[in-house]
DNA sequence: GCCCCCTTGACATTTTCCTGACAAGGCCAC
DNA sequence: GTGGCCTTGTCAGGAAAATGTCAAGGGGGC
């Protein structure tokens, strides 16, 4: 389960994306604009963008977005209105992964939504060391004995081992991890952390999978 | 909490400005002309920066701004009118991280001011000889070596190593590292000076990373 | 209803930060 | 050169902050 961002203006279209993708398993969030787009980026895995926009061309956010460190690699399926001049929109949209050209059927918008996940890494399985994380089934493994995680754990887990060494603040990680809409303290992070330490088994004389920076957040560990 | 240059020349627009940034817990610095922001530039971790001003065009402070060294990576935020010719402002408008077109709303100006700390604050790294600073790691490394520095000293080597040979008194840094509601005294930065000179294995034979001026303050070693 | 997960508060522990006192060093006047 | 004055370096203890830990309560799903 990988979460889309689906930028649209048209709410129809909107929500017919929402509920084919609802269906195949995936979580769907919403963005009518640019600058919504742009909020909630941070928490996509995918993003579904749309050609025409009201306040700002669906290229020039690709553009954007592609000269961000943070979304270099973030898959984008662009969506453009069926046009004669195919050739004129595949320049376009360079940078875009993938497009369709609207309409399209639902088979071929989920298989090439499939198929980028699996390429983009965001789908598929993050493997450190020992530890081995399968996202599709949403199951961790160390050694190959399989973990008992929570949903939150694993997410969080996912998140932190996606960039190893990278540091993040507890703002940061509700923000990504739990999304914006999350309203409680920062402490829960660190409770969320403690649970995955002693799931992972992590004793004190081993390096620790999930490192603590005083004062800054929390990071995966860079060579695990 | 950052601070925020906000370079506009209607009142009006400018306290409406002032009161949503401040509202969300930043700290803002206000100027009407090009020349009186060229003077606060120094103090700004982010700059908003009207079209039109009444001395000059804000595209052409941008411009000088971009060509000066101390100011190539300070982010800008431009603000432009709307108009039909997204085009033309597109263009003119390069150089700059971001832009938004008049009249816009609370949210996305947050949104995107937000957006833009978090990518100049957390991207990069700084190369000063065999010194290289990771501000997405956190971590700093002496030839190749990750050294162990706490947050305040990782912020302190940062903000003087961002800007090599300037100096800054010890209020200064106070002001821009602690922040403005630190209430110490100033012999408090002198103490993680010394802290960081020992981490940094500097022997007094070798030239110092972090130079004293007597009477003045510290500043970084020019060529490291 | 029951169970599991998430969240939060209280308390313990660890680390960092700050400060005051004293030592050392530079600068100037003589 | 040398003494005094002012600035900076050094050290260590205590305060403050950040994190770890534990346990209980609430809410949603089965």
């Amino acid at each position: 389960m990988s979460r889309l961002l689906v930028v649209e203006d048209e709410p129809a279209v909107r929500v017919g994306l929402r509920l084919s993708l609802v269906r195949a398993g995936h979580q769907v969030l919403e963005a009518a604009t640019a600058a919504e787009a742009w909020v909630l980026l941070g928490q996509a895995d995918l993003v579904l963008l749309d050609w025409m926009l009201p306040d700002e061309p669906g290229v020039r956010l690709l553009e954007r977005l592609r000269s961000d460190s943070r979304y270099e690699t973030l898959p984008v399926l662009m969506l453009t209105a069926r046009s004669g001049e195919s050739d004129r929109v595949e320049g376009l949209t360079r940078g875009a992964d993938d497009y369709l050209t609207k309409p399209f059927s639902t088979p071929e918008l989920l298989a090439r939504v499939q198929a980028l996940l699996r390429r983009s890494g965001r789908s598929g399985r993050i493997e450190r060391g020992r530890l081995v994380l399968d996202l599709e089934r949403h199951q961790a493994y160390l050694h190959d004995t399989p973990l008992d995680l929570t949903r939150r754990e694993f997410e969080l887990l996912a998140f932190l081992a996606r960039h190893p060494g990278r540091v993040y603040t507890r703002e940061e990680l509700l923000e990504r991890v739990w999304g914006q809409e999350f309203m409680g303290t920062a402490r829960t992070v660190d409770q969320h952390v403690a649970q995955l330490r002693e799931k992972l088994q992590e004793d004190p004389k081993s390096p620790l999978y999930l490192e603590t920076l005083r004062g800054v957040g929390y990071r995966f560990r860079e060579n695990p």
